[in-house]
DNA sequence: CACAAAAACCGATCACTCATCGGTTTTTGT
DNA sequence: ACAAAAACCGATGAGTGATCGGTTTTTGTG
């Protein structure tokens, strides 16, 4: 999925705030860096014909909020990426992950292995 | 970094194969997908100067390699997404991972688990 | 040294995507 | 019915990757 940068500003503000339409989007990214109203319509227009954004009309404007979760959202960018240089397995992430967990503290290293655990007790309860 | 389809193909071979000349990446490739050797020159060209590739002229042909340690690499374009939806921390990779997670088999949570203990062995030595 | 072959280099084109916005149509509340 | 608000449409411009033809440079060899 390729985002532009407005696009992730965006998507972070409706991931930050339950649902906004173009008007609050407008209003809220004016100030810091300009753009017309259409401007951030068409963005969220964009968002909306990716999948990224659910909308519904409340009144007269498009309510619009995410559609998918943050989490999984980055998750899946993740996935993407050790995808594209995938020897099949996911050997690669793991090695990703061993470059990057260097730079994590020991705090973010126990929260990482209670996620594990976390992970271990789910697929165990799914079998 | 913004790497286009074929550049990924290209580096990933510079991955396996410790160098190779455009003519040999040519050769590699042009079954699989065609291209002239024009192409795979602008290619190797474009990677070398996005600073991905170090070259050097061995008889009158570029030699190219590699210039990034795979792993580090792609551990650093994942650090690039979680930085595009960061709140400061490192708060967001850690539920990205909590997200990816849930798709590794227990040999793969056995291994993540073993990377973690050695980042904190290697946090440890650093104090 | 001259020459031909090989490779690098240059520049152009095409396709695609995102950001941007003006203008037109549709909707809607009063 | 009308005016305001919002959606919708379409155009433009920038940026990037893929592709390749043609020209210049390099280099090994006779």
């Amino acid at each position: 999925m390729q985002l532009g940068d407005l696009e992730k500003l965006v998507l972070q503000h409706l991931w930050d705030n339950q649902s906004a339409d173009a008007k609050q989007v407008h209003a809220h990214f004016a100030r810091l860096r300009g753009g017309t109203l259409n401007t951030y319509q068409s963005t969220l227009e964009r968002l909306f014909k990716k999948g990224l954004l659910h909308r519904e009309k409340l009144g007269h404007a498009f309510q619009y909020r995410s559609a998918v979760d943050r989490d999984q959202f980055i998750g899946q960018l993740i996935n993407d990426i050790t995808d594209d240089f995938s020897d099949g397995d996911k050997s690669c992430l793991l090695a990703a992950f061993a470059s990057i967990s260097s730079s994590l503290d020991v705090d973010q290293l126990d929260e990482l292995e209670r996620l594990i655990e976390q992970s271990r007790a789910d697929s165990q309860g799914s079998r």
